[in-house]
DNA sequence: GCACGCGATGAGAGCGCTCCCCGACCGACG
DNA sequence: CGTCGGTCGGGGAGCGCTCTCATCGCGTGC
């Protein structure tokens, strides 16, 4: 077939269309300024040679890629494997896609690895970068920042003065967290106890917040950390029950932290929700789901998150004419969050 | 700082070290022939000027990009977002990175996108794709393969003739589900069923297959069709039950389709592993190890099959002086799964 | 009917890099 | 000490494209 014979450039293009390099170039790239019958002329040139721009030769005169890099920081097994990345991937794909542009995914863990995403940054290599980056102490974010490249954070960056001005998206964790526990309240429940995230990751800490408004410190015993994890969950249901035997509800920092705390409840014989309302944070549906009993949780809209990450970003691109906006800008964008009812609260 | 005042060429390393460009460029590509003393000046002007050499200048003259498309043929928000291909990304994306390669993500869904897919790998932005398509009747892979770049698919794709000359990277399905049903029979059981998976993935069909191997078609009624999810598992199990009262294993194609079995199992008081014997298939963590009672299941290494595809590709475009690999190549490369005891058989 | 003006087209200069090729320089041998 | 062979460094072309600028042709207004 087509062999891999180089490809046709615009050059050929222009000859068999009849034109100059330049008018087919235009007409390549939108075709304004060019009058009906040549645009004609080139499209079909285009069409029966089967003409691809070259994409390297366009940037190198252009500085532009049309490409985007998503930076997700430590992909542990646990974290990475959950759906949660697949879905904002998602959200940010279909952004992307929709506006032309590439998706390069960069996966890291460790230190080598920063140093290396830096200096991929920082290579212009990439027109902007979506990051993820679970934890407080995380250096990357930093790093990103100095790189100069425009970058829109997935979840509130947790570093100190610099995240007053980044670009993030998150989901309302402080906000779903009250409307849980006030569900829990709600339902006539006084003793609620709060199984807390991974503290160093801004929405375990942005949950226990939510948490805090409603409760107040009132019984700083009832709020014993987790991890996360189901393992963590247990461990920490368990603590739970020996520290406080009069609990009747749990507020979870996530699904798998509720159907570990879940699972604690029905071995030691308390009913859910009966004797222990339990509700969970996420809705990721493989767990929320199969729990028994479904788990009743706070639904965030990830592949939303994703998607707004990628608009937010690809706008600020496309008014780069200027340096950075200067208007203050829009720190963090918060979306809403939603209580699923099921059958655990 | 630094502002984006125009990033350092390599003629201003060159000026600064004191040599001509062409010398620089050796330097920056390995330095191989060039005498010590000037590749340390290289190198100390490289460091002090912060020069990040400029991709698309140097792909447009050596045609090649560092960079491999990964291709994710339609996520349906329940395959997308299990923790699969996420571990397959991480493989894949070691490997790459051990590699200085970048990684494209192109997700699809539908027609529209698979047009695009095509010429986005047929315009040669990339080195080479991976490519995971799950159904049979996809048209992707053919359409891949049509477009003329070195290619390694993700599981064995499922289209006749062409089958037989692609590269993959697959699971033993059909070992793992021999395996699984031969400890089922080891364990007294007589009456073994098997809930497939969806059978328009060569994955499902791979496993039933492996089931057949060891049952032969003693009783079709116990083979029943599933979809891999825990709602086709429930169905699957009901109509098993009502179908085969006396049916004492089951062999689910995944461990999504065992949990809902397991529910159903539970909910009709059977008691497993004493009166049914359930075996899964993945050893997806979040699910096996959470089920009721915990699920034994077939591992495979989802993160070395990734790792192998990349390095296969990379392997192949190592070698691309010639054409094809006219070797007869190794079409597929199958790797071992291994059986996880827990308690449910 | 003629001059002016504006929009459409073509020519050309690089973007930053690699790589070919020639010139120069070094050491060694006669 | 002269000359020849081998090796290393520099000059230059050109990858395919965009974009500025000059040119050309047409329409319009007086």
């Amino acid at each position: 077939m087509t062999e891999t014979a180089s490809r046709p450039t615009l050059e050929a293009v222009a000859a068999r269309a009849g034109v100059s390099r330049a008018t087919a170039s235009r007409v390549v790239n939108g075709g304004d300024g060019v009058r009906e019958p040549l645009v004609e002329r080139v499209r079909r040139a285009v069409e029966e040679l089967g003409y691809v721009p070259n994409q390297a030769a366009r940037s190198l005169v252009t500085r532009r890629h049309d490409a985007v890099a998503v930076v997700i920081a430590e992909p542990e097994t646990r974290v990475f494997a959950d759906p949660f990345f697949a879905l904002q991937l998602r959200g940010i794909s279909k952004e992307l896609t929709a506006h032309d542009s590439q998706l390069v995914l960069l996966l890291t863990e460790g230190r080598d690895d920063h140093a290396r995403v830096g200096r991929y940054l920082a290579g212009g290599h990439v027109d902007g970068a979506l990051v993820f980056s679970l934890h407080l102490d995380d250096p990357l974010p930093q790093l990103i920042h100095g790189a100069g490249v425009p970058t829109v954070f997935g979840g509130r960056p947790g570093w100190g003065d610099g995240a007053r001005r980044a670009v993030y998206v998150d989901s309302d964790n402080r906000g779903g967290a009250r409307e849980a526990v006030r569900h829990l309240v709600g339902l006539g429940r006084t003793r609620v106890a709060h199984i807390t995230g991974a503290l160093d990751q801004t929405s375990a800490v942005d949950r226990l917040d939510g948490f805090r408004d409603v409760m107040g410190d009132a019984d700083p015993g009832l709020v014993v950390e987790g991890d996360f994890t189901p393992a963590g969950g247990e461990r920490a249901m368990r603590e739970l029950l020996e520290r406080c035997p009069d609990v009747d509800a749990v507020f979870a920092a996530n699904d798998l932290t509720a159907s570990g705390a879940l699972r604690v409840l029905r071995e030691r014989g308390r009913r859910v929700p009966d004797d222990v309302a339990v509700i969970g944070f996420d809705d990721m549906l493989p767990v929320a789901e199969q729990t028994d009993p479904p788990l009743t949780t706070v639904r965030q809209d990830i592949e939303e998150m994703g998607r707004l990450m990628a608009r937010l970003l690809l706008r600020d691109l496309g008014r780069r004419t200027g340096k950075q906006g200067a208007d203050g800008g829009p720190a963090g964008v918060v979306l809403p969050t939603t209580l699923v009812r099921r059958v655990s609260a």
